[in-house]
DNA sequence: GCCAATATTTGAACGTCGTTCAATAACGAG
DNA sequence: CTCGTTATTGAACGACGTTCAAATATTGGC
C-alpha cells in the first residue's frame, strides 16, 4: 500500500501535526496517542515512525507550532509600546493564552520526555526565540548594559512568568481569593524590573 | 492470604511512599510503577489500590514528603537570618535541591495527574506551607503592609523560583554559557525585592 | 479446639499504550 | 506487462493502570 495518495512526506508530517492539536483541542491532552493521530488522518499507527523518532518528536512538534503562535502573540501585544510596557504585555499575553485552558498550552506545560531523555537542540532554539523577544525589549530599556545582564534578565523574568503560567494551569498554585495570577504577573514583571533598574 | 505480616494500614503506605521513592533514586522516575512498588515492598500490585485510590495518589503522598524535605531545608537555610538574606537563602536552597537532579525532584516537578484530573486540596494546602514560610520573612521585612500584599508578592517570588528550578532541571531553559541558574535566583529574588519594597 | 465470619491479599484479566517489523499493496521504469 | 522499489499496513510484543472474583489468614463465638 504504498503513495495511497498524493500526500508528499512533509505534508504527512503537517497533518499528523495538525492532527496531535485537534485531538488534544477535541477530547483533552490525555487523549492524544499514536493510534488516535494515526486514526484521524487515515493512516496506521505504525506509519507515524516513518515521520517522526518517537511520541516525544511528535509532540515536540506539535508544541513548537504553539510557540510560534505564542511568539506572534507577545510581538502583536508588545507592538508600538515603551519597552517597560511591552514587557508587561508580552508576559500578560502568555498567561493570557496559557489561562484559555485550551488543551493545547496544557500539552506545552505538561509534556515531559519519556525516561528522562534530554530535551532535543532544536527545541531548546525555539524557545530561545522568545528570550530574543524580551531581550529586544531589554535593549531600549537599557542599551549601555551588557548583553549579558541582558541575557540574565529576560531569562529570570520569563522564567518567573512562565513559573506562574505553570502553576496556574495545573491547579498547583494555590490562589488565595484575594491574589489573581494576573496580579502575580504585574508584580512579577514591575518589581523586577524596577529592581533591575535601579542595579 | 490476610494479614501475612504485622504491618498495619498506615505501616503499609508508608511503606509504599518509601518504595516510591527508592525505585525513582534507584531506577530513574520512569521506572515507578504500581508494579514495581508492588515488587520493592513484597506485595501485589492489586494490594496498592487498597491503600492508595490510584497512581496519582500514591504519587502525590511521595511528592508530600520531598515538600517536607524541601520545607526543612527553607527553614534550615533561612534560620537566623535577616529578611532579605533569608529569602534569598530559601529560594537558593529550593535551586540547590533541585539541581542535585535527585530523581526524586524530577517526580516532584514532572508529575502530572492522570486525565487532565484535579490536584486534590490536601496537596495543595501542602505546599501552601512553602508560601507561608516566605510570608513570615516578607512580615519581618515590612510589616505595615498589608497582608494581601505579603501574600502576592510571597507567591509571585515563589512561582518564579519554581519557574527556574523546572526549566533548569527539565533542561528547556537555554542557559547561555554565562548564564548560571544561581544567578538567575538571586537576580530574581534580589530585584524583585528591590522593587516590592520601593513600592 | 473448631467453625463460621471477616478482613486481607492475590493474580489473572481487561483495555490501553509506544514501538517494531515482516508482509503487502501500489506505483514508476523498462 | 512485468519487475523492483517504496510506502503502508496490521499484527505482535511487552509494559502500563486498574479491577475483582477467588483464595487465604485472622478473628470472635461457642
Amino acid at each position: 500500500m504504498a503513495r495511497r495518495n498524493q500526500h508528499s512526506r512533509e505534508e504527512l508530517q503537517d497533518l499528523a501535526v495538525a492532527a496531535v492539536l485537534k485531538i488534544a483541542e477535541r477530547d483533552g491532552v490525555h487523549a492524544v496517542s499514536a493510534r488516535s493521530v494515526a486514526r484521524q488522518i487515515g493512516y496506521a499507527p505504525g506509519m507515524l515512525y516513518h515521520l517522526f523518532e518517537n511520541r516525544d518528536d511528535l509532540i515536540l512538534r506539535a508544541n513548537a507550532c504553539t510557540l510560534d503562535t505564542l511568539a506572534a502573540a507577545m510581538e502583536n501585544a508588545s507592538a508600538k509600546k515603551a519597552p517597560e510596557k511591552a514587557l508587561l504585555a508580552m508576559a500578560l499575553a502568555y498567561l493570557q493564552l496559557a489561562q484559555r485552558e485550551s488543551p493545547r498550552w496544557k500539552l506545552l506545560f505538561e509534556h515531559v520526555m519519556a525516561d528522562g531523555a534530554e530535551v532535543p537542540a532544536w527545541y531548546q532554539a525555539y524557545s530561545e526565540r522568545l528570550f530574543s523577544l524580551l531581550e529586544q525589549q531589554l535593549l531600549l530599556l537599557a542599551p549601555t548594559r551588557a548583553p549579558s545582564a541582558r541575557q540574565l534578565a529576560a531569562r529570570a523574568i520569563w522564567s518567573g512568568v512562565h513559573g506562574v503560567c505553570l502553576l496556574a494551569v495545573t491547579g498547583k498554585l494555590d490562589v488565595v481569593s484575594s491574589v489573581r495570577e494576573k496580579a502575580l504577573v504585574e508584580s512579577l514583571v514591575n518589581h523586577y524590573l524596577t529592581g533591575w533598574l535601579a542595579a
